[in-house]
RNA sequence: GGUCCCAUAGCUCAAUGGAUAGAGCAACUGCCUUCUAAGCAGUAGGUUGCAGGUUCGAGCCCUGCUGGGAUCACCA
């Protein structure tokens, strides 16, 4: 049993009689000792105060003697220090506590029997992924397999938007610019390719906006704007109507959004030749999703289509105007009014009958819970959305959805560069392949620097090469909070060194390396009588808290905890192997230890990176 | 303007209401004949945005303020 589980119970006990106060596990002040100090864990009496009607010194006093006369066994000795009762645990019962672990290193939790459905990544057909789809995919992959070791079942699933004015931008520019070029005949991976011909519309929409800006008609609006302009505001400027303009011109003048918008149409009419275009150039797209899927190694169980669930979520309109949760105005608009929450009135069906994308999440979150039947449901949704999904889930719940007290939105922050927020007018956007590539590529040129890859198989050098690549890229993202706006400077994402993931590899291949000389420790050998020291000791401590840094990650939806947990571990590792020596012990009973303590360091290592979607290389 | 989020070392980030607020990077000093130096040890760096309050105890909770961001479409 874990030493500080023992503890708690005894002092929990000796609490009740001493003072007849109860706590219970989780309100229990008692932590690990803070360093500077000298014990393995401190209970704090401030709480025992009133209940002892006397000061905490003495409370301290009073059960650290008690604790040491009456559970020798567990207790060797105590210090005090202004009310924090700092407690030495007996050796062997830490020695026996890693007996235990080695043979059983990983956190065991009860599977709970309850489904939960991660919704991550989220990408639109007509662009490649970029930085910000890596922060969301790697949280939603962590937070699934979090979720999963935790005890849920876990069904991943991604919204795919596949439809709309976006993706015929792409169609059209393609049909009038493209020359029939694939992503075979260019050598262009289909989701840049596809993405490139928007880029094409755009500039061509901005060139035609340009030459528009200088015709009699463009001249009349702004002179317009200009007379009909607050006097108290500053005065309008050519350049600031033109900008705020834009939309307008798209929707109302210019031929290519005509275009644009016809192409929409006929493809909402189920055109055929659209409809062919359509499924062709998306083909291209999903070809070149999967490749970036495959080099950060994430899977779905399910694939959601906006051109098959767009026309979702009417019925569940009928149902809330039966319910007399909704409500219709004179015009036929259907609302909710949610003031009575906090939140506005919102629209859910427009009065041409059409419907809002909240509509839509409506009847998606309905078809995945008749798919799947999670009573939870996770959606990995940058925060600029918070407000749609505060909405979303009060929707739910006023519906009664059997489900709607399971809804999470887990909320992260954008990703900005150095330089601020990304734009694509700008082309600051950090494309996710090019970065992959690039983070490869100095993992590989760290190496060659170091020039000491040379007892690595040269069959398996670029394997490793990427594993080392992509842990400093992962790592480096997914150790931050995620409801954090994070600054991603791209020379930190690829440092090799310090707080990063090549660092806790580099303990791991530290430990492989060992055993590749020593062997593996025996399984289920005794160690009774070891008299493990304050080094070996200090990381014994910290691999015990493995489980505790899941279950928090898993409540909070916060994958950061187990990152942080693993540079922990990695650190104290690290300490630890400059301090002893495993191949040259003192003793065989110390070499054994040793070899024990490194076999889980190495376990939960290996383990808790893959839980953040990480792997380890056997060298480096 | 309403609502919500954020503010910690030069930079990037930690810190279940507990002790003297910690890491990494950048700078400077040491340590490879010894299990992988992608490492270890050390120096320096702070009025936790400001002002109050609650508490035995506040970076954390409450109020106000300042600064930054998001959002408030019959857009998605």
């Amino acid at each position: 049993m874990h030493p500080i589980r023992q503890l708690k119970q005894t002092i929990i006990q000796l609490v009740k009689t001493m003072y007849n106060h109860d706590f219970n596990t989780e309100d229990l002040p008692l932590s690990p000792t803070r360093k500077e100090f000298s014990g393995d864990y401190t209970l704090v009496t401030f709480a025992l105060t009133r209940a002892a009607k006397t000061s905490p010194d003495q409370i301290a006093t009073d059960i650290g003697d008690r604790l040491v006369q009456d559970y020798p066994a567990i207790v060797s000795d105590y210090n005090v220090i202004k009310g924090f009762l700092n407690i030495d645990i007996q050796t062997a019962l830490w020695v026996g506590y890693l007996e235990a672990l080695s043979s059983n290193p990983l956190p065991a939790f009860p599977r709970l029997d309850e489904r939960v459905l991660v919704e991550f990544a989220s990408p639109n057909t007509n662009k490649p992924l970029h930085l910000g789809h890596v922060r969301n995919i790697l949280l939603g992959w962590s937070m699934s397999k979090i979720l999963d070791r935790a005890g849920y079942e876990v069904v991943r699933v991604q919204v795919v938007n596949d439809r709309g004015i976006a993706i015929c931008k792409s169609m059209l520019a393609w049909q009038k610019f493209g020359g029939g070029s694939t992503p075979e005949s260019s050598g262009i991976k289909g989701d840049h390719l596809v993405g490139d011909y928007y880029v094409r519309f755009e500039e061509e929409f901005k060139a035609e906006y340009s030459a528009w800006q200088t015709t009699p008609a463009a001249a009349d609006l702004v002179k317009a704007a200009k007379d009909k302009s607050d006097p108290q505001k500053p005065p309008v400027s050519e350049e600031g109507f033109f900008k705020s303009y834009k939309n307008t011109y798209f929707n109302e003048a210019s031929t290519l959004g005509a275009e644009a918008r016809e192409m929409l149409i006929k493809w909402e009419a189920n055109d055929p030749d659209i409809r062919s275009l359509w499924s062709t150039m998306n083909g291209w797209v999903y070809a070149g999703f999967q490749q970036t899927y495959d080099a950060l190694g994430v899977t779905f169980d399910k694939s959601y289509y906006e051109s098959q669930t767009y026309l979702l979520g009417r019925d569940l309109v009928d149902k809330g105007l039966d319910k007399k949760a909704f409500y219709r105005q004179e015009d036929g608009s259907v609302w909710i009014d949610l003031t009575d929450v906090g939140l506005d009135k919102k629209i859910l069906l427009r009065s041409d009958g059409t419907s809002v994308y909240m509509t839509q999440d409506l009847g998606t979150a309905e078809d995945r819970y008749r798919d799947f039947e999670a009573k939870r449901m996770v959606y990995v949704v940058a925060d600029e959305q918070n407000y749609h999904f505060q909405v979303l889930f009060a929707i739910l719940k006023r519906l009664n959805a059997p489900y709607a007290n399971g809804l999470v939105h887990l909320s992260y922050g954008m990703v900005e560069l150095p330089t601020g927020r990304m734009k694509s007018r700008e082309g600051t956007v950090v494309d996710a392949d090019d970065l992959i590539q690039e983070v490869i590529k100095e993992a590989q040129a760290g190496a060659v620097d170091r020039g000491e890859s040379g007892d690595i198989p040269p069959e398996e050098l670029a394997e490793v090469y990427k594993k080392i690549g992509l842990a400093a890229l992962k790592y480096h993202i997914i150790k931050v909070n995620p409801k954090r706006k994070m600054i991603f400077d791209p020379k930190e994402s690829v440092d090799l060194q310090g707080h990063t993931g090549p660092y806790i590899q580099n303990a791991y291949v530290r430990i492989q390396s060992i055993f590749r000389k020593a062997g593996e420790p025996t399984s289920g050998s005794s160690l009774a009588g070891y008299d493990l020291q304050s080094g070996e000791k200090e990381l014994l401590l910290a691999l015990s808290e493995y489980a505790d840094h899941i279950q928090q990650a898993a409540e909070q939806y916060d994958p950061s905890h187990v990152a942080n947990y693993a540079y922990a571990i990695a650190k104290a590792f690290h300490k630890f192997y400059h301090e002893f020596s495993v191949l040259r012990a003192e003793s065989e009973l110390a070499r054994e230890a040793r070899l024990h303590i490194s076999s889980v360091t190495a376990q939960i290592l290996q383990d808790a990176m893959h839980l953040l979607g990480m792997e380890m290389p056997e060298r480096m």
